[in-house]
DNA sequence: CGAATGATCGGCT
DNA sequence: GCCGATCATTCGA
């Protein structure tokens, strides 16, 4: 694992708990998000990357975001919910798009993992993917990582607060300082006016594992 | 009920 | 760089 320029202890992992998700700010969130490691258990096997790349939704003032005006239908529900659940749903009739629900109850707002660096068994990963090599491509990219770790919609309104559960996050004691992070605008969201420019794209400096700046 | 539309990806030129 | 795949969701009739 290339970790050039982050510090790792030996202390032992843990599950991110609630409080970690239910705080205001989803912008903060996506940023500490970074270096957290997304873990899935299927079938009773572990896969497991850690986070390199994420972008912010809120519904309160993004336009980008499904649940922007208020907008409440069966889909964008979960993230109406306290943070702490998944919200995945289908693009382009073919993606599984995972996102992280954050925030209180009815302040509905969500990160969506837009890459990861694969860590823990990497050959079932590279099988789901139906690759040979360990690359980036492995799982840079919404729709790609998802597969990898076999996300689909039916783990939408899953918990993230349990390793007894399908997917959990942990934190495995990166520190990244705040010059690691970098900030960009997100990407296909034209339809979003003026929140097309909203840095809130955020990926790990230097990182081969994040899929094309914009 | 029909039509439009994506928070993307990979293959082809 | 461009383009087609492929379907759940959404909205309006």
């Amino acid at each position: 694992m290339d970790l050039s320029g982050i510090k790792e202890s030996d202390q032992g992992s843990r599950v991110l708990p609630r409080s970690f998700y239910v705080r205001e700010d989803v912008v903060q969130i996506s940023r500490d998000l970074l270096g957290k490691f997304l873990i899935t258990r299927i079938n009773e096997s572990l896969t497991s990357g850690m986070i390199v790349e994420t972008e912010a939704y809120r519904a309160s003032d993004d336009k980008a975001c499904h649940a922007y005006n208020n907008r409440r239908t069966s889909r964008t529900e979960v993230m109406f919910g306290e943070g702490g659940k998944a919200y995945v749903y289908l693009c382009y009739g073919i993606h599984h798009l995972f996102n992280v629900v954050t925030g209180p109850e009815n302040n509905a707002q969500a990160v969506l993992i837009r890459a990861i660096q694969a860590v823990d068994n990497i050959p079932l990963m590279l099988e789901r993917r139906g690759r040979d090599m360990l690359s980036p491509q492995l799982s840079a990219g919404p729709g790609v990582l998802s597969k990898a770790l076999g996300i689909t919609t039916s783990f939408s309104g899953h918990s993230l607060l349990s390793d007894e559960g399908k997917i959990w996050i942990e934190d495995r004691n990166i520190q990244l300082q705040s010059d690691q992070i970098l900030a960009s605008p997100r990407v296909g969201i034209d339809y979003a006016e003026e929140c097309v420019h909203w840095p809130w794209r955020f990926r790990i400096k230097n990182s081969k594992w994040t899929s094309k700046p914009k």
